[in-house]
DNA sequence: ATAGGATCTCTAGCAACTAGAGGTTCAAGA
DNA sequence: TCTTGAACCTCTAGTTGCTAGAGATCCTAT
């Protein structure tokens, strides 16, 4: 039987993150001692590790509920624990995609400052002209954007 | 003089938003009409789209609310500009990295799937251990880890 | 027995917005 | 000119995934 601070050590899950997983459901409620302190086990301790390496993954905290779920039912078919990995990797690519951009335009910006005054800065330049930029448009478009714009 | 709806279509940004940003401070006050209805001129405009277009680059609200003040003062030396441009860069490859160690680790999950029953499914087992994974440790080491526990 | 670290509950706060309620103003058509 | 309905106003509360603090209680080691 673990208290919470130990199983925040095994785990590397700080204490408050731990209660309020418990608080959303995502873990179980747990064990009391006698004076009201949770009290836990080898097998919370293996669900949290699951919760925390999901995260590390990127997984939001509905996927890895759902995930959960899944993995409470062993005898069920993994597609659909295949489909949340799938949407999490489009998604994982979708962000290298984007940032490999920013990263070109923030290099661009960078050598090109040529260490001036902020009159001549091109840093502050790029970012107050939108037109040649090259890090929209990549795949569906370009995101959140109002009719008539196009960037 | 345009009103907040056709700045939030010039611009991209959404009306709540730009009234968001104006609570916050990192939009002036705008102008009122008889009718106590918002209204902007082009360097509103300029101003709002400088904001939109750090915002895709990823600057937080307060790197920009730093970059605006020093676009206010052109004679200022753009270094320190250069210095939170060249954070962003680094934060930007950093999130890169990780993300692509990310990106393997799903690929591995999802090639190593069967298609089986959960009880044999990779992406749960991936999930559930944490010791074979790749993604951890690059460069500044585990974050966020309590002393003990070495991922 | 006592000191002080760990735990408890509760509330509030962070970023960066988004959504909704309930009320007012503006612009275009009849 | 009137009317209608879209756009605007303020305000509050919600989102995600936690984090921080207050003030009280518990547990463990000396």
């Amino acid at each position: 039987m673990l208290s919470i601070g130990k199983l925040s050590a095994a785990t590397g899950v700080k204490v408050p993150t731990i209660r309020y997983y418990e608080e959303i459901g995502l873990l179980p409620e747990a064990e009391r001692s006698a004076g009201n302190q949770r009290l836990y086990r080898k097998e919370h301790q293996e669900r949290l590790a699951f919760v925390r390496h999901s995260r590390e993954l990127g997984f939001p905290l509905d996927d890895i509920r759902e995930l959960l779920s899944l993995s409470d039912r062993p005898d069920m078919s993994c597609a659909a624990a295949d489909v949340i990995a799938s949407r999490q990797l489009a998604a994982v690519k979708d962000r290298i995609a984007r940032l490999q951009a920013l990263q070109q335009e923030l290099e661009r910006m960078l050598t090109q400052c040529a260490q001036g005054t902020i009159s001549d800065c091109k840093v502050i330049e790029v970012l107050s002209n939108h037109e040649n930029c090259l890090h929209a448009d990549h795949g569906e478009g370009c995101h959140s954007v109002h009719p008539g714009h196009d960037c």
